[in-house]
DNA sequence: GATACCTCCGTACCCAAGTACGGAGTCAAG
DNA sequence: CTTGACTCCGTACTTGGGTACGGAGGTATC
């Protein structure tokens, strides 16, 4: 982005901007999350505004149940060229996403559902939420 | 819960009338997560009806999103003593679905406007999707 | 120009939650 | 008596996502 030659942060500034650790950074470009562009000579590497999203992508991605390979595939989404196979991507990944939302919904509604009778009854032998999972 | 004296499954029966595998039983064993009563001599253990439970139990508190350390916890809180700390866990549990559940459906969001982009617009060079993740 | 601090790279290690493997024992059926 | 199915136990391997280590080199400051 920027035409400027030898601005930006280095390794670590940039990578406690976005709160992970140094090896993390490297990690990720060892897997191809984050393009290495070659370090000028004797001096480390340079990473920019933009370099900063994209690690904040990968953080947020990962947070939301990602795999670091599913964070590959979405990054690919972003270059408007692929139209078509862009599109196809995306709806699996929609999938997969809301297959999540699902999950999430049926395990938040059991949890619901024990932690209200925990609070109901006043079972003094055996918690109530521990004896509906194991009769399943 | 039948009265039998000597009898109750081999691990093999075991594992399978749960649908796990035997592996995953033997490792539980040395987790402590099931108490590994010892075999008659030559033969297998045997494992009853309370041990179905507690197997249950702990696949179905994994479903919910419960480390092994986690379903430890849970159930050496099975004592009727501490049904307010069990009700505590699954509590913080609830709250960490909800966070994700709020965080995928923004996901969600985002990913259907980037398909219904690529449906009608060329070209388009930021994808909504990671741009959002990006920004955070 | 010495010192402290940063970067480079590769290799090795960590955790969780299993899975696989191998050799030995036991039991019931053919 | 042999075969097959099942069990025992221990050790090692797997996957995903990092962390840690260590030596070599550049750079900025006193």
């Amino acid at each position: 982005m920027a035409p400027v030659p030898s601005s930006g942060m280095l390794i670590g500034a940039f990578a406690a901007a976005v709160g992970v650790g140094i090896e993390t950074v490297r990690y990720y470009e060892r897997r191809g999350l984050l393009q290495t562009s070659v370090a000028e000579r004797g001096r480390g590497r340079r990473y920019d505004a933009s370099a900063v999203s994209r690690l904040t992508f990968i953080k947020a991605a990962q947070d939301l149940g990602f795999s670091l390979d599913e964070v590959s595939a979405l990054l690919r989404l972003n270059d408007g060229r692929h139209c078509r196979e862009t599109q196809l991507l995306a709806e699996s990944k929609l999938c997969a996403v809301r297959a999540k939302r699902d999950a999430l919904r049926r395990i938040d509604d059991a949890l619901s559902l024990l932690i209200e009778r925990c609070g109901t009854t006043r079972a003094t032998d055996h918690c109530p939420l521990i004896a509906a999972l194991a009769a399943e």
